[in-house]
Parts: structure tokens; sequence; C-alpha cells
DNA sequence: ATTATCTATAGATCTATAGATAATGC
DNA sequence: ATTATCTATAGATCTATAGATAATGC
């Protein structure tokens, strides 16, 4: 049963989204195309009209993931247009965000993944990196860009390790702790 | 063919170091019980008779990883006893820990594999993390005891963090960006 | 006799493709 | 006629097990 023209693009839509959300949640290799597929309400099959490979996939959701975060981080900047620095530490280091990496940072739920990847995945997490690097280095205070940027790309750092660890461990209060005390630390580091 | 009791016990240990090395270096789930046997040098059914399941390979191939970090780190600190903490980050943040995953830091290679597996790694995992927190909490300065292991747990972070992203990026010259802005910051964060 | 290891394989994945089907769009 | 999707399957994994083999250790 073929769908039209405009039915199909909505189908691609459909996987790449599907994709975005499963990759985060089980990992590139912990998912499989079958399984989007069904989450997109397509069969499996169906898959390599739309595709080349997974690979190509995991490319493509990577970057959508990636381009979808700088956009909210953008609406959470301009929310709170007299402390965005804060505003993004808050958003980023929720129990929420660590609770549901489905919908979460794909650095935090990708990154060793995308390294374990090809050129294609690790250029596109490299190009999504960017943005955000960008987006911080304007919230956070500093004397001089450069000492701005070095800020906003250690507080990055510090999120995206703040994240993985409190995802790691099984003990809810340490979980609790590192989210706690890595939000402090960026805040006091950006008032220095 | 079968080995003596001691040299079982000897090829258990050899399944141990082969499972943490290739486990870092392609993920839990990028390598099979059968090339990690290889890797030992023994054959594909053998496994069975040392583990009960991967799983359980998994859980004492990271308790080994972490403690062997640990005892990494207290080799660090005790050769630079006058600025343990600027050790252990230039250590850390090295351009050789960022491109030999398979014999670094678990939490960067393997955290998200972590958060997605079951109780006992989970548990292993912070398990691990405590004691490396715990040296850091003694290498970096503070007024209290709870500020420093405040700081510790921040530093933890930024260093998994830089990792995580200095392996995920494919540009080079972004990548050794982020290993000196965490450098560079972190040693900041300790003198403020 | 016990047991550590080996060979062989069952059963369950997973990626990718081939060929059929049926509705769109010239 | 073209093409988006479906069914079915090839071929390559991967975990785990069964049964055979051969050297250890009572």
């Amino acid at each position: 049963m073929r769908v039209s023209r405009e039915k199909a693009a909505e189908n691609r839509e459909r996987i790449i989204d599907a994709a975005g959300a499963l990759f985060r949640a089980k990992g590139f290799g912990g998912i499989g195309v079958a399984d989007i597929m069904k989450t997109a309400d397509l069969t499996h099959g169906g898959f390599y009209g739309h595709f080349d490979s997974k690979d190509a996939l995991v490319a493509e959701a990577s970057r959508r993931t990636m381009a979808r975060a700088a956009a909210r981080w953008q609406r959470v900047v301009a929310e709170a247009p007299e402390k965005p620095y804060a505003a993004l530490l808050k958003h980023y280091l929720s129990a929420r965000h660590r609770d549901d990496p489905g919908r979460g940072c794909a650095f935090a739920a990708l990154g060793p993944d995308a390294a374990r990847s090809g050129k294609t995945v690790r250029k596109a997490f490299g190009e999504g990196l960017e943005p955000l690097i960008d987006i911080l280095a304007k919230a956070v205070p500093g004397p001089s860009k450069a000492a701005r940027r070095r800020k906003a790309v250690a507080a990055m750092a510090g999120l995206v390790g703040a994240l993985t660890l409190a995802r790691a461990v099984e003990d809810k209060s340490l979980s609790d702790d590192i989210l706690k005390a890595v939000h402090r630390e960026l805040l006091a580091a950006a008032c220095a």
C-alpha cells in the first residue's frame, strides 16, 4: 500500500524522531532498525527506501537531536534574560533530565557511542557541540571573549560529566548529590 | 586438554583483563564473548565455566577496572605530594588518555553503557566512583570537608565530561581545546 | 573420578536485500 | 509507469549450552 510523496516525507521524519529517542535511550547498538520502524508504525523492509544504512540514520538522528538541543537552550536563555547561565544549569542538571535520557542531551547519552562511531557521526557531534558552547559563552560572565569561551567549554564538560555520573551510579542519593554539587560549583565558578 | 587449578585461575584473570580493555574500547555490547576469549587465548565455550553470563563478566571487569584506577590515582598523588590535584588533572586530561580508551577511565568510556545496564553493574560503578572522589577531595583545597567533597565531585564531572566530549568530536583542534580549557578552569576553581 | 577446556550447535538476534503489492501522479 | 511500503529471507552475528576430550589431583 503505497502512500503519497508528502506522506512518505512525513514517514521519514517519524523514523528520524523515533530513532533520536531510541538511540539516546538504548545506545546506537542497543536498538535495531526493525524496532525503530515499528515505533514509527512502519515495517522493517521499508527502512532502506529512506536511508542507505543504519549508520546514515545514526548521523541524521544525531544532527537533529543536537539542533533541537540548541533551539531548546536558546528558549531557556530567552525566558531568563537576567540570569541565562543559572537557567541553563537548572535546566540541564534536573532530576527530570537525568531520568529521561531518551529526550535529553546526546552527549551525555551517546558521547562514548559517538567516539566509537565513524567520521560522519563524530562530525555531527562536533558540529552539534559548537552552538551549545556558543550559547554558554554568551551566558557566562568573563573579562574577555576567550575567557568566556574557556568557561563555556568547562561548563559544558561539567554538565555532560555530571549527567553521565548521575546516571551511571545505582545509589540515588549519590546521584542527587552529583547534580547538586556540580550545579553549585559551576555557579560559583561563574561568579568568580 | 585440561589445565591445573592454578592455571585455570590465571586464565580467569586473563579473561577479566581482556574484557576490561575490550569493553572500554568497544562498549559492553560492542564486543562478544567469543572475541574476549580469543584475546585471552581461550576458546569460546570455555567461558561459561568461569562466569555465569556475559553480564557477570561485565560487572567483574568493571569492578577491577575501577579498583585499578583508584590505585593509579593514589600513585599519581604519591609522586607529586606538593601538588596532587594538578598532577591528577594532568594525568587525566592528557592526549594519551583521550587516545587510548581501552586503558583509561571507565566512566568516560562506559558511563552511558553502565546507565543502560542492570543494577549489579550500576552498583559497581557507584562503588568504584567513591574512592576516586575521596582521592580528589584530599587533593583539592577548600575551607571544609563538605566544600572539598563538593569541589571533588565537580572536578570528577568536569574530567569525565571533558574526555567524553574530546573523544566524541572529529575535529582534533576542538578536541585539544576541550582538554586544555577544562584543565585550566579546574585549576583556577581550585585556587579560588 | 573430577574438571578445565574444546568442538559443535541451537536459538535468537540484526543488517540488508529481493521481489511482490498497491496506490499515486504523470 | 512509478514508487513507497510490505513480506520474506539470506547471511552474519551473538549468547548460551550439550557433549566430548584429556590432563589433574585425590
